[in-house]
DNA sequence: GTGAAAGCGCTAACAT
DNA sequence: ATGTTAGCGCTTTCAC
């Protein structure tokens, strides 16, 4: 079964390639007969286009890139596979486009990216949670259009934005916290010098804190590492302050970490509260189940591949930001 | 900041396209003294090649292709980022290769994949997870090489699997349950008609329990969905027996809805103690922690890559089947 | 050891 | 409405 090609068609449908070309491309300038007959022999001949061939001509790949980092993919925990999922169900809507995949480790991938981009033609970008202020400048100058995902970055004039409705997200799982009787919460994340979306928490938190009245201290606030452990040590610190009725978490990780001090040394909801932000289907199912903010994760994926089409159709000019509600799934913890 | 194509490093470096092209590929056919003058030049000029030409001159694309299917992906616990991350460390390796990802849903996705396989002329891909024998014959006739993870194909001559010890792995855990003072170990997995996973991991338990001298009861094999609500529905109909002192779960989500619906009910592990197929950094963090086999998810990954690598080497031929050893973390739930 | 030139499959002027 | 043709950037005989 050898290659069929454009001029394979051609010979067989009498007309000249062109013609071929302009009918598989949907250029309306032949007459009702003459597609029909094209298309009629290119099924027969099993055509299939060779979009190496196709790029060449055009410069246009189909081809869009995901850029996932190291720390991300690495926790098993980690939403990537509900974002992935998302991607792959949107770019179906778009025949002629393909995801390509990359990862960026901590050193020196700048350099890789900028190739990566270049030469496999990559018509546009999606990163996916938190890079280097300079790797994404960097990037940007490239003039590829550029979408982020779970990520803040002032500086980029023409990339755009997805993510959850961090701020008003955090107040309200805080605000629920206090309705449901809590007189002092604690807020934990990871590092804030680094990661806007935590601040951005952050400033959510202390809203709702300082709107009911409660005390906003230094010891409330923790910045750990963000694993299941991180969670742990930082109950385990609350705890023997001994000052605080709940919790809020800002990677979803710890509040399991959490679960598992708590049980069996303190009631729960009773003497501590717990609630973290991002929801999994496993979070019904610890003990006992955890309260969390549901960040609907795969619809960020397809309204990720779905801007950055757009993106690409704008000639990459013109930047969005887009927030994703977020709602609180209220279970066992509060 | 223009294009710049081997025919800009000719003229530069004042020799022909063709000297060029034998230098960057490598091919000896030159005095070490040109050698350096067009890498340098290369250099300067800030060359980077462009894959699409290549591949259309050459047919190779430098694309492997990973297919995950709809139900893996889905599954907000399913370890595919680890498999993803272990594939993407082992890509670094290979210069000239990248990953392009797709997704194969319920429905009609053959004829999708064969275009998809022959428009970007891939050269090789990996199946993560479980398809349809018919769609793998299919794609197989192609040519292309294939290997696949987590998933048995007796019928495919050529394409090469990985997988866990299976079989082995739950003759271990069951081993383990009945080292632990079980006398009546239940079985829980999906359909075991659909699925080879399921069955080798049927023969380990009944091997085991065999071997003991357990009784095998038909009660004590549970067919569910795999999920965190089947592995809870599994478990209620369990204690409702009440004959059953041990579980084995083939999927380890289940596990999770066993300890939810056990906590409170019975003592964990004295009346009741649990082992699930596939670890993850969570089950540390449970309550209680869950005792598990742990199957090396992204070495999984990375081996994938290196095994697709080498088929295309050997041009497709010779088939490998290599299972990963399987290690069980004990923790508190046996 | 190096160069000239044909060609990979497709697109897009430009002609007709 | 359709055909002719010149590339897109690279590889690869085949000559020199």
């Amino acid at each position: 079964m050898k290659k069929v090609t454009i001029r394979d068609i051609a010979r067989e449908a009498g007309v000249s390639v062109a013609t071929v070309s302009n009918v598989l491309n949907g250029v309306e300038k032949c007459r009702e007969e003459t597609r029909e007959r094209v298309l009629k022999t290119a099924r027969e001949l099993g055509y299939r286009p060779n979009i190496s061939a196709k790029t060449l001509a055009t410069r246009r790949s189909g081809l869009l890139g995901i850029v996932i980092n190291e720390k991300t993919e690495g926790s098993s925990f980690s939403q990537m596979n509900l974002l992935v999922n998302g991607m792959n169900s949107a770019i179906r809507r778009y025949e002629n486009y393909d995801l390509i995949i990359t990862e960026v480790f901590r050193d020196g991938s700048m350099e890789y990216l900028r190739d990566w981009i270049a030469k496999r033609d990559l018509e546009g970008v999606i990163f996916l949670g938190d890079y280097e202020e300079e790797l994404l400048r960097e990037i940007e100058k490239t003039g590829i259009p550029m979408v982020m995902v779970d990520n803040y970055g002032e500086e980029l004039k023409e990339a755009s934005y997805i993510h959850s409705e961090d701020t008003l997200g955090s107040y309200l799982a805080v605000e629920h916290l206090i309705e449901r009787g809590s007189r002092s919460v604690a807020f934990v994340c990871g590092s804030l010098d680094e990661n806007e979306v935590y601040r951005r928490r952050f400033y959510g938190y202390k809203a709702a804190v300082e709107e009911y009245g409660l005390a906003l201290t230094e010891e409330n606030i923790l910045e750990t590492e963000e694993t299941f452990r991180g969670g742990y040590e930082a109950t385990r610190r609350i705890c023997e302050a001994g000052k605080t009725d709940a919790i809020f978490f800002s990677y979803s990780e710890g509040a399991l970490g959490a679960l598992k001090y708590l049980n069996g040394r303190r009631d729960i909801p009773g003497e501590m509260k717990i609630i973290a932000f991002g929801d999994t289907q496993a979070w019904e199912y610890t003990t006992p189940s955890l309260t969390s903010t549901d960040q609907q994760v795969s619809y960020k994926g397809e309204l990720a591949v779905d801007m950055i089409i757009d993106k690409i159709g704008d000639r990459g000019k013109f930047k969005r930001e887009v927030s994703i509600p977020v709602k609180i799934r209220k279970r066992e913890t509060t």
